[in-house]
DNA sequence: GTCTATAACTGGATAGAC
DNA sequence: GTCTATCCAGTTATAGAC
């Protein structure tokens, strides 16, 4: 039996500006996973970059997990933000799911570098850390299968259409834009916002035109 | 000098049946991962479930990412079958896209363990590895590109939607479903596909209608 | 109280003996 | 084809400098 042993307890309330050094360890690591990827990032490249030791490093952050964490936590508030300001508007709601898949997207690309690494990195994300991600996701689903009911309550989008299956499309779609944006493309954050919030809002009413028929069993395969 | 040793020459013509421990391997990386996630699995529980050293599984993989590929190779081959004859049908574009969208969806239900692993892992993989899955998902940009813009020749899709934007949004959607999809759900796999498929279709033609007016400048913010 | 250095442990990977 | 030994990176624990 090891004596029980006695662990530097963390005050309760933090010093008020002692924090200086830990945003610039977030920051130096934003760089290096931006650079390298988080896997092929060490925690020797963000000591590096800082000038300290590796072991040092653990005096901000609880593992490299964690790190990655803190850089996601700067985003999480504002993304938040847009996702209540769309549910809280008076528009009609598909003007307000057009809304929200424009401004979420300019936001996405005005942090591009940020929000890549959210969604290129966060399935590196484990346990708790990959709860929070989800739980944070689920808040979106909510949001937008909303929209999408009361868009069918109206009558604009048809009642048969799952809205659970368009919420989890769009967002799909949505979240995926950093596996292919590049910042050298020709197609301006505007550009590409407007065009996915067309796609968004026409794939709901779209849907009823294509509903029945056009479920062909295939019966064409093998051309000839 | 060392005496030119004799290494045990792997000869150019494989023994048939010689596969079979690789192939061992293969099938207990899909469970560990399956089971622990890539990230928390390790090399030694691989070894552990075929009963041999850690060491000794470097006969068969290069890394342990190798062994992440080697998974993904069962399934690239039905992958691109699927592509192909999709874009070999002699139907209207629309339906030979709602045929992909349903059949794809379908084959990846049925393998759903192994697509899921697919993708949520896929983006550990690191340079050739990684470019040879980026490479495979811009071929099917290439064909579903193609079919929309088969469809906006014969004006059932509007010329102005950006064919680009259209198929990286089905095709995020439905590469997405990993992500949600659970063999418990209610949803049967026929279902879900159907629905994605209407979906996918639904928005090219809905795009026409929800055009221009729907970009409203969200004068409403704050609601008030 | 804030930060750094050191050593030890775990997991991925390699070389060479058998 | 498998094992032994060993290396390196990420991580933890802890002692202690400022």
């Amino acid at each position: 039996m090891p004596p029980e042993k006695r662990r530097p307890q963390r005050p309760l309330v933090p010093a008020l500006q002692q924090r200086r050094r830990e945003g610039e360890v977030v920051q130096a690591a934003i760089e290096v996973f931006w650079a390298k990827g988080y896997t092929a990032a060490t925690i020797q490249d963000v000591a590096d970059k800082l000038g300290m030791l590796k072991g040092s490093l653990y005096y901000y952050i609880d593992s490299k997990e964690h790190l990655l964490v803190k850089i996601f936590q700067l985003i999480n508030r504002d993304a938040a933000a847009i996702l209540q300001e769309a549910a809280a508007q008076q528009a009609p709601p598909l003007d307000r799911l057009h809304w929200f898949v424009r401004t979420y997207l300019e936001y996405f690309f005005a942090r591009y570098e940020l929000m890549s690494l959210y969604f290129t990195e966060w399935s590196h994300l484990t346990g708790e850390y990959r709860s929070e991600v989800l739980a944070q996701r689920a808040e979106f689903e909510v949001v937008v299968r909303d929209l999408i009911r009361q868009a069918q309550a109206d009558g604009t989008v048809p009642a048969d259409l799952d809205d659970r299956h368009a919420a989890f499309f769009i967002l799909s779609a949505v979240n995926s834009v950093a596996t292919w944006y590049r910042r050298e493309g020709h197609d301006t954050p505007e550009i590409i916002a407007a065009s996915y919030a067309r796609m968004a809002t026409g794939l709901l009413v779209g849907a009823g035109i294509v509903a029945g028929p056009a479920v062909p069993d295939a019966g064409a395969r093998r051309t000839g």
